[in-house]
DNA sequence: GCCTAGGTCCCGTAA
DNA sequence: TTACGGGGCCTAGGC
């Protein structure tokens, strides 16, 4: 693995470097005293400090103070970067275009610029998404209510497409709207949107009444006032196990649910998912360990270090 | 400014640095091949490959791939680090409370290691936001609609907080929802909430029209018919400054010092609206300059780098 | 701590 | 390209 390491270079050094940085794609580190500024969508000016600027060979660009997760300044990838020496500073600068933005870094001192050869190994396995739980719920859709019969998802309506479209056990339309945690407002507005614009279809009788379900951990008193005033519900549920199923079960929220489920029996076949229902055990992990028994029983065996956070 | 880098270290030598850099408070970088876990709100699991870890003092936690601008993995601010060498593996851990969060990096290889003294210099100055847009409006009302006189800002209602809250030239209540972007049925919907709250206020007159004005530089067409659909109007506005009306004028921060911003201390009580707006020129710059003279004009004196994105 | 909404949100997906 | 909604969203401001 090829890291090139420039310590206080001049600014001609600091420019040479990065030059073929860019021709070789690394994934650059340029610390050091500069300002900053942006305009595009917005403007902003960032007057002079100590910053880590990281340019990635996508066109990404990301301006990091000492604090926040979120960089100070950036630009997203697709831009174009560029170094110059102007004015005895290094300048830095990527651009992009539709919409049009630039980013200007000015350093007046850089301290350490590092150039990486980065590959591949982007391949993210995330659980825990509302996916997660709509593939909980078509699994098994009693956990909605006894009866609900999913018909459809990301079905689409005037108003947008819906998480899932299906009908209770007396015949009646159900829109569901999908949430992976605790919502206020905005995700009642959402459900109701929906709601209206599938009660008035055309093709509908105008009598027949849609009902609209929230499905979601938790929901705040103010989103279950405005949900009651448009006569909607909510349902308690969560992704299956972001946790460990081993140790750690926090299914603290089940108690919300009430509603005894007069035991999860096998689906009133979900045309749409015709799957095994025993998958309803979707969380289970053979040979589930603990979140790592190597390092966690072992004892300090060549040292540690922490630090207290000090915000 | 002091900076501390290690080379390809050994997994002892990177866990005293970043013990000793930890003590510092120093911003860190790690760049190694690595293998990533994450579990709390949600879970994931990323396999080896190499990466960018910083680490910042404030408690944050990022990890860079060579692509995207947001992190692969991440831990937000508060968070607490913590360095171990374990099964031949130097282990960095950043853990959280509520929620309880552990984001686990392990380095198969480091190959660089460094520590930076990083300080201050967060003063970021934005331009273009809402808050803009507002006080661009609140400045001169007329740009709504001539006769209309705001009474309140972010004034509470059974739904939350309306952006605007007024009334227009016949006395008519009119909520104003502001965006600084181009919007969707989202914010027709926002706007709904907050409409349908105040009209069934208790104090109010049942029969009293409550109007709902979208103020916002450009809507969708579905966003449209939802306006229309409920009787909605939309007023295309946005923040002052960030697009270039004319000649790249970039208000520069000596025009905006030289603005007479005066009293423009938030009219909280814009009933006395006696005031002339002559601040309708809120947009004008004295003796605007073009974005950068100095090196704009300058023919390239030592040499200049460029690299396309290649995504 | 929770609630509420903005953001240069970013990002993936589909039309 | 635009549109639409999810996100471990993050972050700020109230309460």
């Amino acid at each position: 693995m090829t890291v090139t390491t420039l310590h206080t270079p001049s600014h001609r050094e600091a420019l040479w470097e990065l030059e073929s940085a860019f021709d070789r794609g690394d994934l650059i580190t340029v610390f050091g005293e500069c300002s900053v500024e942006y305009e595009g969508r917005a403007a902003s000016t960032l007057g002079l400090g100590n910053r880590l600027l990281v340019l990635k060979p996508d066109g990404s660009a990301l301006v990091h103070t000492d604090e926040k997760r979120t960089p100070v300044n950036w630009q997203p990838p697709g831009s174009t970067h560029h170094a110059a020496v102007r004015d005895g500073r290094l300048r830095v600068r990527s651009e992009r275009t539709s919409p049009d933005e630039t980013l200007t870094v000015r350093f007046t001192a850089v301290h350490q610029l590092s150039a990486m050869g980065v590959t591949g190994g982007r391949d993210l396995e995330v659980t825990g998404s509302e996916a997660d739980l709509r593939r909980r719920i078509l699994e098994d859709p009693d956990l909605v209510e006894p009866g609900f019969e999913p018909t459809a998802v990301e079905r689409d309506s005037a108003a947008g497409p819906m998480d899932v479209f299906g009908v209770d056990a007396s015949g009646t339309a159900v829109v569901l709207e999908l949430k992976r945690r605790r919502v206020g407002p905005s995700a009642v507005s959402q459900l109701a949107r929906y709601v209206d614009a599938v009660a008035e279809e055309p093709d509908r009788d105008p009598d027949a009444a849609v009902r609209g379900i929230l499905v979601a951990p938790s929901i705040t008193d103010r989103a279950a006032e405005l949900l009651a005033d448009r006569g909607f519900e909510h349902v308690a549920l969560e992704p299956p196990e972001p946790e460990t199923p081993g140790a750690e079960t926090k299914a603290t929220d089940s108690a919300e649910a009430a509603e005894p489920k007069a035991e999860t029996t096998e689906p009133e076949e979900p045309k749409a998912e015709t799957t095994e229902p025993e998958a309803e055990t979707l969380g289970t992990e053979t040979a589930s360990d603990d979140d790592e028994p190597i390092e966690a029983d072992a004892p300090e065996p060549s040292g540690s270090a922490s630090r207290e956070s000090q915000q």
